[in-house]
DNA sequence: TTATCATATTAGCAATACCTAATATGTGTG
DNA sequence: CACACATATTAGGTATTGCTAATATGATAA
């Protein structure tokens, strides 16, 4: 099937396309972490890094589930966590690929 | 290994961030295409179009050749063909996710 | 060489996205 | 209840990105 509307892949696609939302997804790859440990993690300022947060849930990128007075986020599931190795497989090897195979010159 | 820097990474992802250029990438996923193609393709502008592949190029995920007085693009390679279906593959997923398994009320 | 067509580049404006600081909400604890 | 702590939300200014229109480059063909 693979019928996806264009405006919802791109709202999924921006959860991948910024430094900090790469980070916190990184960061809680395995296993899921607390608002605060994503904060101390990356070094990041609470307010800026829960925006990020809002971000990633609504792109459907992640789940969170309430604990006493902490949140618990983690990747929605193993296929997203696929997809983030994916991204450095591919990378790599496109790495590779500029470096081995074209002579530029700037 | 896998050891990619998280600056070259974002250059990287950069290149999926914005409707028009996933629309170019769908657009040249299976075949090379001319620039003028693609413009018609996806109904753009000449010049908006040129600076979104000069971008994707950038990033790494295409690859232009010069032939005659056309230029053509393809997707860099197959890996990079295998990402783009990994996205509709887990976002298809997610959707079905989000749909079957929550409740949501707003 | 001149004209034409395909593509790239530039400049300036418009729209988005991001960040910080302040404040609000919500949960447990004394 | 009042307080402390964890997280979320809002407002605003700032920076980044994208668009359009104009112009430049580069290649072919007459």
């Amino acid at each position: 099937m693979l019928k996806v509307d264009i405006d919802t892949k791109m709202k999924f696609m921006h959860g991948f396309s910024h430094k900090t939302r790469i980070q916190i997804l990184e960061s809680i790859k395995e296993d899921e972490k607390t608002v605060s440990q994503i904060v101390e993690d990356l070094n990041g300022n609470q307010s800026n890094i829960s925006q990020h947060l809002a971000c990633l849930k609504g792109c459907g990128l992640i789940v969170g589930r309430q604990d006493g007075k902490y949140v618990y986020y983690r990747v929605r599931n193993q296929l997203v966590r696929e997809l983030l190795t994916m991204f450095d497989v591919v990378l790599e090897d496109v790495q590779n690929d500029v470096a081995c195979c074209e002579n530029h010159i700037d």
